[in-house]
DNA sequence: TTACTTTCGGGACTGGGTACCATAGCTTGT
DNA sequence: ACAAGCTATGGTACCCAGTCCCGAAAGTAA
């Protein structure tokens, strides 16, 4: 009978008193109290109050981080789409704990601007990389690098919360598929003359990480043979 | 020699300090007392410490809220892009004080979390409204909704970010060039059979507001004159 | 055993935010 | 002019998140 660490003492107080009484009627030394723990210990394993809801924030950016960053020029929507399965994936294994999440920061305002902050870091990432990818700040590649961010964390966001809702039993599918629409918006640069061509190309030269990127490389295939 | 309502002078002194200190190292007493009121002044006054550099938030989303609701289905995307420029052009009058507001936020991590919670209520205004337009929540109709709406406060937040940072001298035709390309992303539904055209075909029927809509109006009949 | 390191707890402190109550000032009606 | 009443204000006490510091425990190595 020997107990678990602290920090999973302290999440499972946390989360079974926010069932309970709500997230603001919840002290933190009410969730301490109750993993039998003190309220320094809590603070020692958990940022703040909110960040026992939100843990693993950081390492999902730094995933994201190194999923984009070794890809090439000709691979970069590849390691785009791949990115956002990758954190997609993150959710749906965490399972339960996402929708206990979910019904937390759909009922109290304060998580909620919270999530809403983590995508921005989300976006932001991909913009930057987006944006470098097109070649620099230059302005109308800077708008579109924007608006393609935009719509890339967007299409993750959409089916992540139709997966959350239960609406989804094969997000993974869905989100690629989403993808596939995201990346169909925007025509690839210097590939068809004429903006409003609808058909993407994408060339692929080398590939590091064969494994991971075949799958939606065959869908990108798929989708170029389709038009 | 009268002095000013309350809440100017606390805003007054509020800046004022962040400026000279920075916005964590200036405590809420501090404000006060600069302002010569009573902390408890302060809190009528502004909701939190927080608020007194986004003040009239509120407001901005009731005015997007007024622009879009009267629309009627035909109208629907000059409304979208009216209520983008109303949110510009809102910011814009503010002058050297939303420059202000930019300074801090890019320095300190609350406010720009805070500035991206609030961004987020825009889109999902924004999402609504337009999931609405396209005709409820079935599936493909869903996502092109969230996509269009992350793409339109994208495109509104990097005219904004540009001419906050002084990059651009008329924000105002910028931020209708990047709605047209916003728009021209995004097929008019049922007006060409191929999702991959680019040609965008809006039909107007009435037009309440007639004077506010006229620039727009023109701007989208030349759009559609050049393609 | 001793010595070192890690983990924990408690207590004191700062600062944002709320609640309550008392008072000064201004307006009204009479 | 006086009283009644409203509004803006100040002050005090309080709650709670988050930080800091120090001392105690508990495990580990020698």
């Amino acid at each position: 009978m020997s107990k678990p660490p602290a920090r999973i003492r302290l999440a499972d107080a946390a989360f079974a008193l926010f069932d309970e009484r709500g997230y603001e009627q919840t002290t933190v030394d009410d969730i301490a109290e109750r993993a039998g723990l003190g309220r320094t210990t809590f603070f020692r394993n958990y940022r703040s109050k909110e960040d026992v809801i939100f843990p693993d924030h950081d390492r999902l950016l730094e995933l994201i981080r190194d999923r984009l960053a070794p890809s090439s020029h000709s691979t970069a929507l590849v390691a785009v789409s791949d990115a956002v399965r990758l954190v997609l994936l993150h959710y749906v294994e965490e399972g339960d704990l996402a929708r206990r999440r979910y019904a937390l920061t759909s009922k109290v305002a304060a998580l909620r601007d919270r999530e809403i902050a983590s995508v921005g870091r989300y976006q932001r990432l991909f913009r930057e990389f987006i944006a470098d990818w097109m070649g620099g700040p230059t302005e109308p590649a800077s708008l579109r690098a924007e608006l393609m961010a935009a719509a890339v964390v967007a299409a993750h966001n959409h089916v992540l919360r139709r997966w959350l809702r239960s609406e989804s039993s094969d997000p993974v599918t869905e989100v690629d598929e989403a993808m596939r629409e995201v990346l169909a918006l925007f025509p690839a640069p210097g590939s068809s003359p004429q903006p409003g061509g609808g058909t993407t190309v994408v060339a692929f030269r080398t590939g590091q990480d064969i494994d991971t990127l075949l799958p939606s490389l065959r869908r990108l295939v798929e989708d170029g043979a389709e038009r």
